[in-house]
DNA sequence: CAGTGGTCTAGACCACGGG
DNA sequence: CCGTGGTCTAGACCACTGT
């Protein structure tokens, strides 16, 4: 009862109608997770160009097996990482390019990743200290009450490239050293069970003053990106407040922003 | 200020039995929109508290008279907007503050927004060149093609505070000079039809030449805040590209990003 | 153990966009 | 007009959390 016949290959011929996907019902892993990452493989490597369009999801989903919620639900998730678009009456297509590593938002991963990957990461001082009224306040705590301060020069290619300072409640967890060089300070908060929930970033600029510019390699006077920054988990504790340097000159916040309807 | 007795509520009280939401079917916004700012609203106000649980959503569900997926969808849109916390076994409850105004993401708002109420605009430019090879290539156009350049001055409190330069494909719409001072160039595309996807973004520092400081009422050698933006519509065409500088003096990036699991 | 959210199904009608 | 995505329903079972 195949009712729909040979569908007419339009200029737009939806490539999907050839393509296979894997659905294990046996793993643990959702049906419309699986769907989604094969259809996102699937656009990364070309097999879906951009432009192509998906199909009608009633379609997909008597091809898939699936009912038609589980199918959106995988395409909707594509939608929110900006590889798809949706219209009503047309259809869904691949975004045109230019999206392909979403790159994560801003540097709050790159902190978290590269950290004990690519750059060194050299702790010049890690110890208990009373907050003062500036650090108290960011992290919700009363003035005087012990936080742990830790400041650390990142390195890349043997030049200094930023210098962070961060200030975390003392009960929150034990700082060691040599594995704060290792691994970096988000990987160490999420071993002990802490999942970061949002943050609030500011972003500006400064010239160095002498005592900066020294630390950091530079001239006096010279350019600095400045980050201020204070992270919090999901049960709305901060976690983390910290104030970042960066050399202009070696280093520049680079992401992509997606804008919601 | 009323206060309910006790600080702490307990937690197996779920405050959200008490309230009632206005439901009406005939309204062209979906039910599932109704309530998701019906909730918003309940805990931008204080009614729902930080750490207040929501109750389960199949009680939430037969008390609207809604089915179970139409609530969760209400529910799911404010966890994507970082306003609540959902957690096995435990239930949904509000976020522990922070959060309140998400600003949006980052710079591109406030120009979308900023422009045409607080703060003054000045157009310095507006006309037709040739586009170099640098541009060319941001905008995805063959070198040569004929773009819109665009330099204006934004100033408030009569005190300059950044110096937007923008190129835009010339096919792309009319830009009225006056037009621009009074509206803004986002909503002026947006009115053309041009729907904003995605956009690119770089932010970096340097320190102010003597011709760029001299426009910004500036000292050469003071600390600028620079911002490379590309951003594309939702057929991937790239709309626009910018070239932006801030007085760091006068201003800094202020955002908030949340982590997604 | 009981209660919660997480996932999934198989239908339905509506609103919008294009020919 | 038809086809598309957008919304909605009324169930079901599973996985996890806490006691």
């Amino acid at each position: 009862m195949v009712k729909t016949g040979g569908p007419t290959r339009a200029a737009s011929a939806p490539v999907l109608d050839s393509m296979d996907f894997a659905l294990d019902r046996g793993s643990p892993v959702p049906l419309y997770y699986q769907l989604a990452q094969q259809l996102e493989s699937a656009i990364e490597h070309g097999v879906l160009a951009p432009g192509n369009l998906l199909g009608n999801e009633i379609d997909l989903s008597t091809r898939l097996g699936l009912s038609r919620p589980t199918v959106r639900q995988a395409i909707q998730s594509l939608v929110d990482k900006g590889l798809l678009v949706r219209r009503r009456g047309v259809g869904t297509q691949v975004v045109h390019s230019q999206v392909k590593r979403p790159l994560e938002l801003s540097s709050l991963y790159d902190d978290l990743e590269a950290a004990g990957q690519g750059p060194t990461t050299r702790v010049v001082r890690n110890e208990r200290v009373a907050a003062g009224a500036d650090v108290a306040a960011a992290l919700g705590l009363a003035e005087g009450a012990e936080v742990v301060v830790l400041e650390r020069l990142r390195s890349t290619h043997g030049q200094p490239m930023a210098y962070l300072c961060n200030y975390l409640p003392a009960a929150l967890l034990e700082l060691d050293t040599a594995r704060l060089e290792a691994t970096g300070l988000y990987r160490m908060m999420r071993t002990v069970g802490i999942t970061l929930h949002s943050a609030r970033q500011t972003v500006g600029a400064r010239c160095a003053a002498p005592e900066e510019a020294a630390r950091l390699d530079e001239r006096p006077g010279a350019a600095l990106l400045t980050m201020e920054r204070t992270a919090y988990d999901d049960t709305g504790r901060a976690v983390e407040f910290g104030t970042h340097i960066y050399r202009a000159s070696r280093y520049a916040f680079d992401f992509q922003l997606l804008v919601r309807p």
